[in-house]
RNA sequence: GCGGGCAUGGCGGAAUUGGCAGACGCGCAGGAUUUAGGAUCCUGUGUCCCCGACAUGUGGGUUCGACCCCCACUGCCCGCACCA
């Protein structure tokens, strides 16, 4: 387009998406020559509503890093699919009467219009799709592996559930008690479900967080909800009975100070004594209760102790041999320890608590606090007291000489426990993989063999979840009725269908081979591409989506499928973009902002760019459309560049350092994800430039290379005008810096009298003293100080020089 | 309760990690252009008693020098949570 009609980005955007589309410049080659760069983001889940500003935020990190390595020489595969099973897809089905295969269909096209739209540089022939029969073939395969290496297997147990969406959750879908999905209370419900022995690999995925590149936060976050924590399991005898009882605890130092015990609701040991315990309708009646409290409803009860002792059973502590009353309390849960701890009021505010409510004994067994006020807690300044053999000994201390006694008398040992649950795998839902298991009378559980797969989807008329809690597939008899494939009884199949995370735990390695039909990904494009050496995605997917998927990589790892034990190299994340008013974006706050309407008025490049230049990448910021005016006059400007161009392929001696120093600081930059300032070092070279009013080719062509990853299309245009060969998108043109012309050049030193500046002088970086010394005195602003009078000169190259004169 | 983070002009945010605080952008003010408005371009823009002094949530400390390090406090945000 010619240069003195302004820029057209209408025509122009359109104009380069096709050019790029039609030579495929954005295609990643397989097992070629060139330094592989996998760069990875979160696919999108095709919702209804299109495209939001925090996809944008999301993709443009990783577009502007895979542009670049492009422009570096690299060979880039930077791919886009659809995680699209999932609740809002079926739920919109069911509203609306229509086939959630249609709706899906649908929204994928929206998706990649508008995708496209951003002109950004995904290779849209590996293009992946999880509810594709083609591509859950291998998630139901990879199940299977699951299944047949007892790493998933189904137990009778009290799942999250959620009333509203009628479904079974996860406990990373149910963090703070409320659904994922719909925000709506958990509740508890004992329910026959399928798991995933997530927990089994605690150790290994804690250990692997050593090994791998992620940002701080996400590891804290990761290791926060792994919860590992070490102590030890110690058995008390049940007083005149076999049995015994064993506890949990971090704290076996304070064994002595044991005074009563308490089990959960739920322990075992309730039922099997039953005909003892003299109380036991109470006990009972008390269970019942505790059922009905949600998650949110114990949270909030915190600081109201309840519980019911026991009576008839007492338990004997090992170290000293004293009988101690049994509780029932809800404080105790099941599912983490034992279900049973012992009770050292002295030294736990929850059990201190609870002694104060029921008036029960509290004996000091740390010195250094007050138990008399509340529970000593600490574990370092404490000396034991009150402890038989432990008395004298530190915390640390004595926990290893009890361990070591425990270990010997029998009574107990060493014990690291985790906080992370099994994952809770089955849905009660029409629109995700059917689960590949039959249920044969005779045989149990049995995999359906791996030729049949994919085990389809049937097409029903009715997607709503049955009011008994069962998927839509239960009633659908052709799909239930089958024959067992090892006996060949008539048999049923699982109804029930995979949680929306599972498509998204092994997509990432679909992409380095998508369209094989033998395996998941061919070994070679296992070994070529993985693993991922960028990817970035919310911190909200850090505890779920981020864990599930490092766990499948490492069980396909263990049985030789996949050649690498970590998926991610690296793994950043973004911050959240709030509404106008500062609170999160959401339909009902009516604060949410829609891209399209600011393409429309600006292009895919002003806002692309002005999304990065919005503010740290980490941090949320609220949104804000005030200063995208500016962006869009900074492209207008390098664009106007060319009416003042001179066909000098190099650099004029008046723009050699703003050259080398804006090329140093936007490379390095973009590496550090700190976008905003790039563009400001580019936003400052331009407008020094633009008021030189010359330009070099050379200078007008790199500065366009460094633009292009944020605003590709002006950028392709005008490299075109400048009469380059070729597309830039696709040529190997990264400019580098030569650090000798930022090292020889003079700098600007401050010059300060103690402490307070009072000039700047220009010299050498390596100038000496006296030199500057010199260069002051025969300055006329500095003629009111004695130099030679300093009692102490403090000089820095390059940095600050000041005098002390008293 | 435990863990992590943040606090800088009217606004979004910079500051090579201890060395010119406020880069870059918005906004605002003045000017140019225009019949006018918009758009565009130039100049200015932390505060004040404008030589100079004071300024990075508050109070102290270390240092020749502190947005940066240390201590105490205040206010926001995020994660986990009767986790034994």
């Amino acid at each position: 387009m010619a240069i003195n009609e302004g820029y057209d980005f209408r025509q122009t955007e359109k104009k380069w998406q096709k050019i790029w589309e039609e030579n495929k410049t954005f295609q990643a080659k397989d097992q070629d020559d060139r330094e592989k760069f996998y760069g990875l983001i979160e696919f999108p889940y095709p919702s209804g509503v299109g495209l939001h500003v925090g996809h944008i935020r999301a993709f443009t990190s990783i577009e502007i890093i895979s542009r670049m390595k492009r422009m570096q020489g690299y060979n880039v595969l930077f791919p886009i699919g659809w995680d699209a099973f999932g609740l809002p897809t079926e739920n919109f089905a069911i509203k609306t009467g229509r086939n959630p295969r249609e709706v899906t269909d649908e929204n994928i096209k929206t998706f990649t219009q508008q995708l496209q739209a951003m002109g950004y540089s995904f290779d849209w022939d590996r293009t992946v799709d999880t509810t594709d029969p083609d591509y859950y073939k291998w998630t139901q395969w990879i199940f299977l592996k699951l299944f047949e290496n007892g790493l998933a297997y189904k137990d009778t147990c009290y799942v999250n559930f959620c009333e509203n969406c009628k479904v079974v959750l996860a406990n990373e879908e149910s963090q703070g008690g409320v659904c994922d999905r719909c925000g709506s209370e958990v509740v508890q419900m004992e329910k026959n479900v399928w798991f995933l022995r997530i927990k089994q690999y605690s150790e290994k995925l804690l250990e692997g967080l050593n090994e791998v590149d992620f940002l701080p936060r996400i590891k804290v976050e990761q290791q926060n909800w792994i919860g590992k924590s070490t102590g030890a399991e110690v058995t008390f005898k049940i007083a005149g009975e076999e049995d015994t009882l064993v506890i949990y605890t971090t704290r076996p130092d304070t064994l002595y100070g044991a005074t009563f015990m308490v089990i959960a609701p739920e322990h075992p040991i309730i039922d099997k004594y039953a005909d003892k315990i003299k109380n036991i309708d109470e006990i009972y009646a008390y269970r019942e209760e505790a059922k009905k409290k949600n998650e949110f409803e114990r949270v909030q009860l915190v600081k109201d102790k309840t519980g019911v002792r026991i009576d008839g059973l007492r338990a004997v502590n090992p170290v000293n041999g004293s009988e101690l009353p049994i509780f029932v309390a809800d404080y105790v849960m099941m599912g983490y320890g034992t279900g049973a701890i012992m009770a050292v009021p002295a030294h736990d505010t929850r059990d201190y608590e609870f002694a104060k409510k029921f008036d029960l004994p509290i004996i000091e067994v740390v010195s250094g606090g007050d138990i008399s006020e509340e529970a000593y807690t600490d574990c370092n300044d404490g000396i034991m007291v009150n402890s038989g053999i432990l008395d004298g000994l530190t915390v640390p201390q004595a926990k290893e000489k009890i361990i070591a006694y425990l270990t010997e008398q029998g009574v107990g040992h060493q014990q690291t426990n985790y906080n992370m649950k099994d994952w809770a795998f089955n849905r009660q839902r029409y629109w995700g993989e059917p689960i590949p298991i039959i249920e044969c009378p005779h045989c149990g559980l049995v995999g359906v063999p791996e030729e049949e797969l994919p085990l389809r989807l049937p097409e029903v008329k009715n997607y709503k979840p049955t009011a008994t809690g069962e998927s839509p597939l239960s009633e659908i008899e052709e799909f239930v009725n089958c024959k067992c494939p090892k006996c060949g009884a008539p048999a049923k199949r699982e109804t029930d269908t995979m949680p929306q995370w599972a498509g998204s735990s092994w997509y990432f390695l679909r992409y380095m081979d998508p369209h094989n039909s033998e395996a998941l990904a061919s070994p070679e494009a296992l070994k070529y591409w993985g693993p991922v050496d960028w990817y970035n995605g919310g911190m909200e997917h850090v505890t779920r989506h981020l864990i599930y998927s490092r766990f499948w990589n490492k069980v396909l790892y263990e049985l030789g499928i996949v050649p690498f034990s970590e998926p991610y190299k690296k793994r950043t994340y973004q911050g959240l973009i709030l509404g106008e008013d500062g609170e999160k974006m959401s339909k009902s706050r009516g604060n949410v902002v829609n891209p399209t309407d600011y393409v429309d008025k600006y292009g895919a490049d002003v806002f692309r760019t002005y999304m990065m230049f919005l503010g740290d990448y980490e941090k949320a910021v609220p949104w804000s459309s005030n200063s995208i005016i500016g962006v869009k006059r900074f492209l207008d400007k390098i664009w106007e560049l060319q009416s003042v161009c001179t066909d000098d392929p190099g650099y004029s001696p008046a723009h050699t350092e703003l050259m080398h120093e804006t090329i140093k600081k936007v490379t390095e930059d973009i590496l550090a994800m700190k976008f905003n300032t790039a563009v400001a070092a580019m936003m400052k070279a331009v407008n020094t430039i633009v008021s030189d009013k010359t330009v070099t080719k050379g200078e007008l062509s790199d500065l366009v290379v460094l633009l292009a990853p944020y605003a590709p299309h002006i950028c392709e245009e005008i490299w075109q005008n400048l009469g380059h060969e070729g597309i830039l998108s696709s040529s190997n043109v990264w400019p580098t810096y030569d650090p000798a012309v930022l090292e020889n050049r003079s700098v600007e030193i401050p010059v300060q009298v103690n402490g307070k500046l009072k000039g700047v002088i220009r010299a050498a970086k390596d100038a000496d003293v006296e030199a500057l010394k010199a260069q002051l005195k025969a300055d006329e602003r500095f003629a009111a100080f004695d130099f030679d009078a300093a009692v102490k000169t403090i000089y820095v190259p390059g940095k600050i020089l000041n005098f002390i004169i008293r």
